[in-house]
DNA sequence: ATAACGAATGAATAGTCATTCATTAGTCTA
DNA sequence: TAGACTAATGAATGACTATTCATTCGTTAT
């Protein structure tokens, strides 16, 4: 620990062994935390383990190697974000316009929608480019997200199938950018001025679905 | 050069000196073309100046550090994106809602909207969480084109100022998140889909203005 | 209680990288 | 052309980091 990186002090009682489940997530939140803090690259073993009150070695005992735990890290980030909005759908008393407005609300979950986990998927976005595995675990997850609106939106409008893609990737393309903007502008970019955008986005594109005395947010 | 790096075969003929503005730009160019490549973490000194075909010391002759050179890349990358939509509005012959028109799509000039610049915008983004640098120079150059933006709103709408800094905020947010899934998913949002993304977002914020047979992007 | 096993440790290793600076080469001046 | 000045070089340095593995410790079964 030459460098000033902040630890948590390990815990003073004995070494515990623990099961594997429990070392996997504790080794991830502490890899979310980090990339939070010092990005991806600034993200070292130590750093990481020092984190977690575990010794350097743990991770390869776990994960193997660095890259797996990011890997990892990508793809429990990725399981939270369809979760968030998963779970809205197992509601089925809900109307297709109500699934809809959920669904592009769920973005702003506070779970998921805080400078902390956002800035750690900005961390991933930006090697995106040349790591094909972090694109594929995105992609992934985003599909079927992006055949969830498509299918809302095709019950709303009735539309040609080539608008309801559109829609729905204008909707994503929307939230994307709010979120960046979160990160860039935490002040102006909040949660309820980022909500506030995305439905002044649906009230104009689904007029006769969206009126000015708008639904709420479930969330 | 122990790594697979690929670097620009050294010029046989002999070194020259050159003027520092020269080798300066010389510099960002490697940079931004290495970044995209292999990320910032993965742009050494010895690839950038490799790919330059230059030698490992000239970076501090010419920047005094690492940290330098990225931030005057990011600067340099403003820059570019800024005289984009600013050499547009020194056309005074066209009216305001031409002027928003040409800004929102300015965004999509190939210059600045391609697969290499935008990945390097994204790896910047990806650190600026914790680089307060880089926020303050993106900072800097986007407060600009917000104020143009809101003004050249504010002509088109006469509506309430806070109405108009919404509205601005939400071009420039679908704009960002139309960039980041032209990484993401290059296939679907090609430059024309995001243009068509964006004149479909323009038309419904201002039915009055932008009509069915649309203004066409001046680029 | 104790043996046996798997979890956890962390010092040592091998490798990478930014920065430095003594040296070399091109250019300019007199 | 010689001398002086500055641009450019790249080997050497020192700092940092992922990974390894011999050792230690906790837990469980007997």
């Amino acid at each position: 620990m030459t460098t000033g990186i902040e630890t948590k002090p390990r815990s003073k009682t004995k070494r515990r062994t623990a099961p594997k489940e429990v070392r996997r997530l504790q080794l991830i939140e502490a890899t979310v935390d980090c990339i939070a803090e010092r990005g991806i690259s600034g993200t070292t073993m130590a750093a990481v383990t020092g984190r977690a009150g575990l010794s350097m070695g743990i991770v390869s005992l776990h994960f193997e190697s660095k890259d797996n735990l990011l890997n990892a890290t990508l793809t429990h980030l990725s399981q939270e974000v369809r979760s968030t909005w998963a779970d809205l759908m197992k509601d089925d008393t809900l109307a297709p316009a109500e699934r809809l407005w959920a669904v592009a609300m769920s973005s702003f979950d506070p779970r998921i929608f805080n400078p902390t986990k956002i800035s750690v998927w900005f961390a991933y976005f930006g090697e995106v480019q040349y790591r094909v595995l972090y694109r594929q675990i995105v992609e992934s997850f985003d599909d079927e997200r992006t055949d969830v609106l498509e299918d809302l939106c095709e019950s709303l409008n009735a539309g040609d199938p080539i608008d309801v893609a559109s829609i729905a990737g204008g909707i994503e393309s929307f939230s994307d950018g709010l979120w960046l903007n979160a990160i860039l502008y935490p002040e102006k970019f909040t949660r309820d001025y980022c909500i506030s955008q995305m439905a002044t986005f649906l009230r104009a594109t689904f007029p006769a679905h969206f009126k000015k005395p708008n639904l709420e947010v479930s969330a």
